[in-house]
DNA sequence: AGCATATATGACTTATTAGTCAACTACAGC
DNA sequence: GCTGTAGTTGACTAATAAGTCATATATGCT
């Protein structure tokens, strides 16, 4: 699975976008939809064209009021990319990983995981110290 | 360590229990995660507890000081998610690896090189003991 | 053209999140 | 006990989402 050479990179279609395209694909008109979820029309409209940013809990709503599961919303489309601008050699070690037992590949994975967290933290905090 | 876990109970997690589960299991403390995100400890408590409901961009932004997909703090009640986050996210995780210094690099190539040695000794002792 | 429907946006009010500071509890280590 | 850290909560202000109504714009239909 990871030997084969590819990177999935996640694209996030903003939200408004993904609603409004869960929408249309249902026919349904913002007017039925904001019906359904007792919310004014002019404000379904300015949530679909990112002009305000909604709370959770109404996101939470749409999906109900769309007939979808929230994470139909949230995800996004998948975007195939080669990889050739990677550096091969740390993919074909990864390669490896697939070999592990499975005990062992989720301890890795979880190292990986705070390898990367902690270096996202330090990033962050960087641009946030770098702002002051 | 608990990769072959999986919930057989539907159950619904709300986004703030989502996020607490998250960052406790990244040993991650309140104030830091409220730092990376420039956002006040105390609403970030606030949010945990779901004594406020957060705007979508707030989630977002949590998500990735957190440095996990956004669909692993709203994907909650999935009946059959693997425990570990290999799945979806990995990809991505693996190209940070080439971003992390020097040291944390060659540290992780340690730990797999040890996990995949490992493995092949104990698979070249398992095959003469059969043909013993 | 005339009419209806769908959508976008402006203006205004109300409700709620977010920022900030302070106080309090709980708990661990010295 | 004292001290520091982590977390919760209250009170207040500022920023902004949501509710409401009006209106503009676009498109399709007869």
């Amino acid at each position: 699975m990871i030997s084969e050479i590819r990177c999935a990179i996640r694209h996030y279609m903003n939200i408004g976008e993904q609603i409004k395209k869960t929408r249309t694909a249902k026919n349904l008109s913002q007017k039925e939809v904001a019906l359904a979820l007792e919310m004014d029309q002019a404000q379904f409209s300015r949530i679909e064209n990112g002009k305000t940013d909604p709370s959770f809990s109404t996101i939470e709503k749409i999906a109900q009021a769309l007939g979808v599961e929230l994470v139909e919303l949230v995800n996004a489309d998948d975007i195939f990319k080669e990889v050739n601008s990677y550096d091969k050699s740390i993919f074909e070690k990864l390669a490896l990983v697939d070999q592990l037992e499975e005990k062992e590949k989720s301890a890795f994975f979880s190292i990986l995981d705070a390898l990367v967290s902690k270096k996202r933290l330090k990033d962050t905090l960087a641009h946030a110290l770098n702002s002051i």
